[in-house]
DNA sequence: CGTAAGCTTGACAATACTCAATCTCTGTGG
DNA sequence: CCACAGAGATTGAGTATTGTCAAGCTTACG
């Protein structure tokens, strides 16, 4: 699909990814690069629409994204259904650093994905972290910030108005790829349906497509074939309330 | 205040409630048991009102509430405030299973709480895991329950109805007091405000009040200076779409 | 070109919020 | 013991926000 040009699944080789983001956390050192790197070795694709991981199973075979888009989500009895974060390329997924831990919620593939197995890293996090000290550090304050996504996401659809939450999102999202460059100053490509991004903001389609044109309306982003350019990243920035989080004493100082 | 009768503020000894709750998660070693009940040698008694920890303060001084309401929120700039999650007798808070963490919420004092100071529970977890495998075991889980509560929290209001979004929240409520022993098959004492269950339901007041009495007029529940009574708990969770989390395969069976 | 999937629009309904007033407790001081 | 004050709960009226339904439109892709 044409919203699905921009997802870089050209090139199969994108353990980078990940660590341009953990540098951005900790000290990476060369051997940690080669560990990462060496994921792509074993990697597989999968077409959108795949549950990468369902609820109740046990959490215990580790994965990195390297193209394309998954969530969290869950389903209400009736069909409703809440997104309650995406997984983005350069994120792991399936990796929890309490043992036997159970997945909470079902892991979808989003659009064509291609994921790497990523059990070398688990094990390096868990049987040999002495070894891996800056690696082990910046996974710990992944976690911390994929927390911190949560609860902007909770902040968001409790207590923001539709207008002010999609903006909010839409600024994460271009801080979150960002992070792991693949988004410009003022532009990033989401991939997502409208009822997709509906489901992740607590709204309807419709009302999410009238927020939208609201945005583009008050010049504030243009959104096309899952294009977006933020015009007044400032200002919308303040209608949003956004702010970076802090995960670390150190990090992200930038 | 009346509404803070039910809290059990009066007597001092409340570790009983940690372990009553871990022993659904884990086997405990009498041990273990010892180690607990030693954390009330060191309580202090706190105002309501008091911040027991301020956002982005490291979190290395873990404590376990023995009496007793707490949550952990964050407001924007102009007043709205979201409640994450609640802060219950018997649980942990400022324990933080990756080292170097920083709190991404201000925790409060919604009630006189006790609390008892619990770094050598954390040392255990930490330092000498090995030696405390049950322990450790039901900690883990803890950690996993409360990441399914705010899951819950996200799946309540971004899908929910007003109605069914506080439906779900007593019961829910209702089943972590439960575990502690601190509620009763169809009675549990919520000594929340509606203001402040308000701003965990992503709610305005009035219109909580309004969903209460709608609640009570379906005889649904009892609601009266913080004491909840559960005229049919079946059909709320039927409502509610209530289910409860699955964090072990072998925990919570029952 | 035709066909879906996705996007957009209009009209209307339901849900939820705001404002402002009143009522009801509970604790306090006289 | 009673009056009072303040916090919290409740009510009514009016408004704003968001959802639903149904139809048309656009776009990507076979």
């Amino acid at each position: 699909m044409e919203r699905w040009r921009a997802l870089g699944l050209d090139t199969s080789s994108h353990a980078d990814l990940l660590v341009r983001r953990l540098r951005h956390l900790a000290d990476i050192s060369p051997k940690d690069v080669d560990l990462i790197e060496s994921l792509s070795e074993r990697t597989e694709e999968i077409a959108a629409g795949t549950e990468l991981i369902r609820e109740g199973e046990a959490l215990n075979s580790p994965h990195l994204l390297m193209a394309g888009w998954a969530c969290r989500f869950r389903t209400l009895p009736d069909g409703r259904r809440q997104i309650f974060e995406f997984i983005l390329p350069g994120d792991l997924y399936g990796l929890c650093l309490r043992p036997q831990a159970i997945a909470l919620t079902t892991s979808l593939a989003l659009t064509p994905v291609v994921v790497a197995d990523a059990a070398r890293l688990g094990e390096a996090l868990t049987a040999d972290a002495e070894n891996h000290p800056g690696l082990t550090q910046a996974c710990y304050a992944t976690a911390s910030l994929d927390e911190a996504y949560l609860l902007n996401q909770l902040m968001r659809v409790g207590r923001q108005t539709a207008y002010e939450r999609t903006a909010h999102f839409i600024l994460e999202i271009h801080q979150r790829l960002t992070l792991v460059g693949l988004a410009s100053e003022t532009t990033v490509a989401i991939p997502l349906t409208q009822e997709i991004m509906a489901d992740a903001l607590g709204l309807s389609v419709v009302h999410l497509n009238r927020t939208l044109q609201q945005l583009r309306r008050n010049e504030l982003i243009e959104f096309k074939s899952g294009l977006v350019r933020l015009l007044q990243p400032g200002r919308l920035g303040e209608i949003a309330h956004f702010r970076t989080p802090k995960v670390t004493h150190a990090a992200l100082a930038a």
